[in-house]
Order: C-alpha cells, then sequence, then structure tokens
DNA sequence: GTCTATATGAGGATAGAC
DNA sequence: GTCTATCCTCATATAGAC
C-alpha cells in the first residue's frame, strides 16, 4: 500500500524496530523492579528513572504499565511452553526420564527469566492476572499443567510412579518449589535432582 | 489515677475490651485479603464493606492499614518464635530429632496462620517490610533462623548431618518449601516428613 | 523520541454529626 | 461505634511543545 521508496529524507528503516533498544530497556528495568518491589508499588517514575527518561515518554513505547507486565510475562510463558512441549514429544515412552527432563527445563528457565517467575509467584493470586488482558495465561498455563500431569499420569499407569499421587497437586508443588528456587538462585542446580527421589 | 466506681450511668467495662469482636473480624477480613489480592491491592474500603462497615469506622479501631497488617504479622512471629524455642529445648541433645520437631512444628502453624505466611510470602522482598514499622519482624525472623543454623551446625557437629551443606542456605529452602504447602493446604502434611530424607 | 505540564481518578486518612 | 463528607497525596495517563 505504501510506497516505501518514495520518501524523501528519511532513512529507510522506519519498520526496522528503531526503538527495539529502549523497549528492552525498559522490560528488563521493568521486570527487575516488579520483581523485587512488587507490581503495584512500582511507578512508572520509578521505570522512568531507571531508564534515564521521564515517565511520560514511556507511553512513547508503551500504551500502559499493563502492557509492559504483559510484554514479560508472554515472554516467558511462550517458550516455557514450547520447551515443555519439546520435553513431552522427545520423552513420550519414558515418564521418569520426562519428569526429570520436565523439572530439569524448568530450572533451567530460571537463568532467563528469573524476573518473570518471581513476579508470577507474587502477583499470581491476585485479581488482575485473571483479568481478560492475561487470558492467555491461564490458558498457557493450562497447557503446561496438561503436560506435566500426563507425563505423570502416564508414569503410574506403566507402575513407574506411586499410584496414589494426585498428578495436579504434585505438579503444583513441585513447580511452586523449583520457583522457591528462583528467589535464593546463585549455584548450580544441585537440589533439584535429588528431590526426584521423593515420588 | 481514675476512681473508676464514680462514673454514674456507663456501664463499668470500658478497660474490658469492649470492642474485641469487631478488632478480631476486622483482622480476620485483612489478612484474607492481604493474603488473597496482595497488601497494596487491597483498599481500606474492601476490608470495610466485608466487615459490613464503612471505611472511615476502621480508624476508631485501628490507626492505619499499616497498622492492621502489622498486628496480623506480630501475633503470627511470636508465636513462632515461641514454639521453634520450644522445639531447641526439648531437642538439644539429637539434632535429626529437632529437625524433624522444627519442620513438623512449623508446617502445623500453617492451620491457623495460613494467611499470615502468605502474606510474609509474598511481601517480605518489598521495601515496607524493612521499614522501621515492621523492625520487629526482622529480629524475630533471625531468632527463627539463629535456631533452625543450630540444630544444623550441632548435627553437622555430630555426623548426622552432611558437613558440605550451608545451614542457612537450607534453612530457608526448607522454610520456603514448607511454605509452598501453606498455599495449597488441603489435606494432613503428608509430603513434608517424607522431605526429611534428602538432607 | 523526550520533555513540560496537567487532567483525572483512586486511596489513605481526618473531622464532626449522630 | 458508625456514618457522612471531604482533604490530601500520589499514581496513571494524556496533550502538545521541542
Amino acid at each position: 500500500m505504501v510506497n516505501r521508496n518514495s520518501r524523501a529524507s528519511a532513512p529507510d528503516v522506519a519498520n526496522a524496530a528503531p526503538t527495539e533498544d529502549r523497549r528492552a530497556q525498559i522490560i528488563r528495568v521493568s521486570a527487575e523492579l516488579f520483581a523485587q518491589e512488587g507490581y503495584a508499588n512500582t511507578t512508572v517514575r520509578m521505570i522512568a528513572a531507571r531508564t534515564g527518561l521521564l515517565s511520560g515518554s514511556l507511553y512513547h513505547h508503551f500504551d500502559s504499565k499493563d502492557a509492559i507486565l504483559e510484554e514479560i510475562l508472554r515472554a516467558y510463558i511462550f517458550e516455557l511452553v514450547e520447551t515443555v512441549q519439546g520435553v513431552v514429544d522427545e520423552t513420550a515412552a519414558d515418564p521418569l526420564l520426562g519428569l526429570r527432563r520436565l523439572i530439569l527445563a524448568t530450572t533451567k528457565t530460571i537463568e532467563h527469566h528469573g524476573a518473570a517467575i518471581r513476579i508470577l509467584q507474587n502477583e499470581i493470586a491476585t485479581k488482575f492476572l485473571q483479568d481478560a488482558r492475561f487470558g492467555y495465561l491461564i490458558k498457557q498455563g493450562d497447557v503446561i499443567t496438561g503436560a506435566w500431569t500426563g507425563v505423570l499420569k502416564t508414569g503410574v499407569a506403566k507402575g513407574v510412579f506411586n499410584p496414589d499421587i494426585d498428578p495436579e497437586l504434585v505438579y503444583r508443588f513441585v513447580r511452586d518449589t523449583i520457583w522457591v528456587v528462583a528467589r535464593w538462585y546463585r549455584p548450580g542446580s544441585r537440589y533439584t535432582l535429588d528431590m526426584i527421589a521423593e515420588k
């Protein structure tokens, strides 16, 4: 529709995400603040100050404070879904290996998405995450839950896991225990591997 | 200083906590809201509405929203300190039993102080808990930490526990893992006992 | 793309009538 | 002890100059 070559002096990079650096910076700064101070306690002025801007300028890059949060969580949840589905596909025949790999893969996401996990852990119970805007979180969360419980149920069926476990409860407990690690993350993930024993 | 018998028509119960029921109700309602919605997301108007009051009336019973939170957390932390010290005193000679009992006792506090634990878990990282008003929390928290690490160090010295553990790290991890249970609390505490195995 | 200035609204808290 | 009415502050978000 637009003749991209007819513009006179403006460099032809208008569609090449010229503001991506600033956006990324805002995302990174916001994630840290949301995780450490809590979403409600973090003001747009704090975000702006740490980015080297004034608050009004943020709205050139994002529609709202909510939109920033959404982008942080979206990046995390979709990567996790992809990872989890990959593990499930590769380990369909071996539930014990599948569970091991799920735990390992989930633990590894702490490295790059530690802030997102801490935000989710702190804010997941609050209303605003159940608002329409964050519906995709519930949806993708269900996909992930399904993957874990699928592996656990297969394991039970095959006699690998204790038959009187509640798959969903076990999943949530293991997940939250991994997330606890995100709070104290420092060394390698030694403890998590041992945890498999208690199934 | 005051002649308590000289008052004319008012019943002589002025010092007998005549508002204790209302206070308790406000505390209970607030604890639930703080735990579920988060402290910052809970408004005094929400608390008042669930109590059957209007917001202004709350200030007859409490000085501020902070004061309500403080009372909730204070009740929890001091009971926990007492419990933990009792366990330590009784099990000085047997670190393994001491650890078992600490885990069990801490888990049991979930029953009556579940909301307080969830609040602490969600808000502990935020600034306001480090403010002067909540200094006692840090202080009593240190007492509890000292009790746990004491038991763990004694255990290491006696050769009961693996010598290359970091007592403080182990404590925090175990504590947080127990607190995870507080989120999904429903049945009896079966899993927690097994957990001892992984030391 | 960032700034200045400001609209708009919400939340904590207070004063005084009942 | 509760209500009505309201103050004050602070946070999100917008408009328009630069």
